[in-house]
RNA sequence: GCCCCCGUAGCUCAGGGGAUAGAGCGACCGCCUCCUAAGCGGUAGGUCACAGGUUCGAAUCCUGUCGGGGGCACCA
């Protein structure tokens, strides 16, 4: 992606992409530093705290300032004194109609109207750009997610951790970050073998024999294909042969085949990462030694016997010295083993190694996605990556709750041996990626997630999907009626119309809403919650569908009229709405759909 | 026993320390000769689990209690 900054358009000009929040907050900070200048507010204030938002109350103006009330302790003045010599200064600025102090400081700000068909010239000259942030500034982050072990298919659970991963690294894409999506294949464990066990049951029964899928080896008929395939390259050469024969060779080539098809599921959701890092190559490497020296350098590696759990204790506990990482250096609550008591590695040591290796690839930020069933590793992990980049990369992990997938109005409860066992593929056939996409993203990561069959399916407004691309398949609607009137309404002229004829409260509410957006990318990036575009879309969406009906009644709002000019104005306030939605689902990896069928 | 997440309308859930806490569903009352009624408007519904604390101001931050979920050394 390319930095917005390089671009070479001048910040304020029509073409930068404009977030009327930011730009009156500088307006509010700019005049608080003159006022300071002046001597009416002491020099050096701390204004980070200082907010420029859209109040819930409508009747409070355009947006609302908590500026004097924030300053009025530092300040030493009392904070409607601050809140109206703030506001005798903002009125200078032609941008503002009024300025008011209101309550205990607020200051309430109204704009000139204008602002607002800016905002909607703005969206029409920067279509899918609008609302592109600079908030990232370039800096590199790697947006670690699915990481599914490559034993099987992937299930509903990896389907909602795929859609947030992709989702969240669009986001910060939008918002100025460089993002690497990258996936981590846990292909070093035991659970390799185990898979490699229940591959080669499989190749024995292509060989005609009976395969024995003991207790503990992996049944799925997905593995069915994989001993064909072995049968296919390696004949009949592994029958009757030791393990440690073919233990390797059959290992390697069914995580091959498992990788392939998760590549080819995650392919169905339309995820692609750019990398794909492997916990194998790390083995044998001396990269996992690297990092715990590195570790060991600062004191954090030592030999030591932990104490056992208190509460519940393991039946089998027994105290063992271990090679350990002082993770309790680092706000973890007991220090973690790294060697396993046979000398090998644990787990967690590769992962160590593995994140040790993103910092060092000079990434400013981390991001994990992980199931919320390993929330356990979420402060050791930290503690690691704390260590190694010397607190100079933070990590967020990002914990995915649970979906309850729901079916005929009761729920449907998943059984591998029942075989009703939901993979992702059963979900993206049934409901089709944008659904499954959209749905995945209506609620937060750390809530869980009701998935509805029937509800998704539905074409009402009860499905959140299709209530927002009715909304953007309306103005397609209105477009081709436009072409079919011979009205010219390519984005050009509309953002050349006079859209002072916008002057209704519920065409203003619009394109309000419309200037929130790119302050909806940020809010959403800073926190790393790509499901806020999903609400926000529902409102840009509700927003649309009121003034369409309002146009039921009257009719001098509807956006095709006998006058041509005014007709334009109005397209072209739908026409950002719709640049806004196609803008918004396309970090969701929703298609905007042009007509509903 | 310890750690993490959650607790907001009957139900499912939004809500960056700001003003009178919102939406959808369900219930009730309305709106199509008219750009797609696949939609819209209205009414009703609340001790933001509880108790303290910080703050000019707390659903939001801190501590504790209760309730639900997840996790707790040689499994990933």
């Amino acid at each position: 992606m390319t930095p917005r900054a390089a671009s070479g358009i001048p910040p304020g000009s029509e073409e930068e992409v404009m977030n009327l929040f930011s730009d009156i907050r500088a307006l509010v900070v700019d005049t608080l530093g003159q006022m300071a200048a002046e001597g009416a507010l002491p020099a050096g204030l701390d204004l980070s705290a200082v907010a420029v938002e859209p109040p819930r109350d409508p009747a409070h103006g355009d947006m609302a300032t908590n500026a004097a009330m924030v300053l009025a302790k530092p300040a030493g003045q009392p904070p409607r004194a601050i809140a109206e010599a703030l506001a005798a200064r903002l009125a200078a600025d032609p941008r503002l109609t009024a300025a008011e102090v209101a309550g205990p400081g607020f200051l309430n700000l109204r704009l000139d109207p204008a602002e607002w068909q800016r905002v909607v010239r703005a969206a029409l000259a920067a279509g899918p750009e609008f609302g592109r942030s600079h908030i990232g500034a370039g800096q590199k982050v790697n947006v670690e997610f699915v990481s599914a072990n490559p034993t099987g298919p992937m299930h509903v659970g990896h389907t909602r951790g795929a859609v947030f991963g992709d989702a969240l690294a669009n986001l910060l894409d939008f918002a100025g970050f460089a993002v690497t999506r990258e996936y981590y294949i846990n292909d070093g464990g035991a659970q390799v073998d185990v898979l490699a066990r229940s591959a080669y049951e499989r190749y024995r029964e292509a060989n005609g024999l009976e395969p024995e899928i003991r207790e503990g080896l992996y049944p799925g008929d997905y593995l069915i294909p994989v001993g064909e395939a072995l049968k296919q390259t390696y004949g009949t050469a592994l029958l009757d042969k030791p393990e440690s024969e073919w233990l390797v060779t059959v290992r390697n080539f069914a995580t091959h085949r498992m990788m392939q098809m998760i590549r080819e599921d995650l392919a169905l959701l339309n995820v692609t990462m750019d990398v794909y890092s492997s916990e194998k190559a790390l083995y044998g490497t001396g990269r996992i030694e690297a990092a715990l020296d590195r570790l060991r350098e600062m004191g954090l590696i030592y030999e030591g016997v932990l104490e056992p759990p208190k509460g519940k204790t393991p039946e089998d506990w027994e105290p063992r010295e271990q090679t350990l990482f002082r993770s309790t250096a680092h706000g973890d609550d007991v220090d973690r083993p790294v060697k396993k008591s046979d000398g090998s590695w644990t787990y967690f040591a590769p992962d160590i190694a593995y994140h040790y290796d993103k910092v060092e690839r000079g990434f400013d930020m981390l991001i994990d996605v992980f199931g919320a069933d390993h929330g356990g590793y979420v402060k050791r992990m930290k503690a690691a990556v704390a260590a190694l980049s010397g607190g100079r990369v933070p990590l967020d992990i990002k914990l995915i709750q649970l979906v309850k997938l729901w079916k005929n109005g009761e729920p449907f409860k998943m059984s591998k041996r029942a075989g009703t066992f939901v993979t992702l593929r059963d979900v993206v056939e049934q409901a089709g990626a944008d659904v499954t996409r959209f749905v995945m993203l209506t609620r937060k990561n750390d809530a869980a997630l009701d998935f509805d069959f029937d509800r998704v399916l539905e074409q009402s407004k009860d499905n959140p999907v299709f209530y927002v691309q009715y909304a953007h398949a309306r103005v397609c609607s209105v477009l081709r009626r436009a072409a079919e009137q011979g009205i010219a309404a390519d984005d050009a002229t509309l953002a050349a119309a006079d859209l002072s004829r916008n002057g209704h409260e519920s065409e203003i509410a619009l394109a309000k809403k419309i200037a929130e957006w790119p302050r909806l990318v940020e809010i959403a990036a800073r926190s790393n919650e790509p499901h806020r575009v999903a609400f926000y879309l529902y409102e840009l969406a509700s927003d649309l569908h009121s003034l369409w009906n309002r146009g039921n009644e009257d009719t001098s709002l509807r956006f095709l009229q006998e006058d041509v000019a005014v007709s334009q104005a109005k397209i072209a306030l739908a026409r950002a709405v719709a640049v806004v939605i196609s803008a918004g689902l396309g970090i969701l990896g929703v298609t905007p759909a042009e007509e509903m069928r």
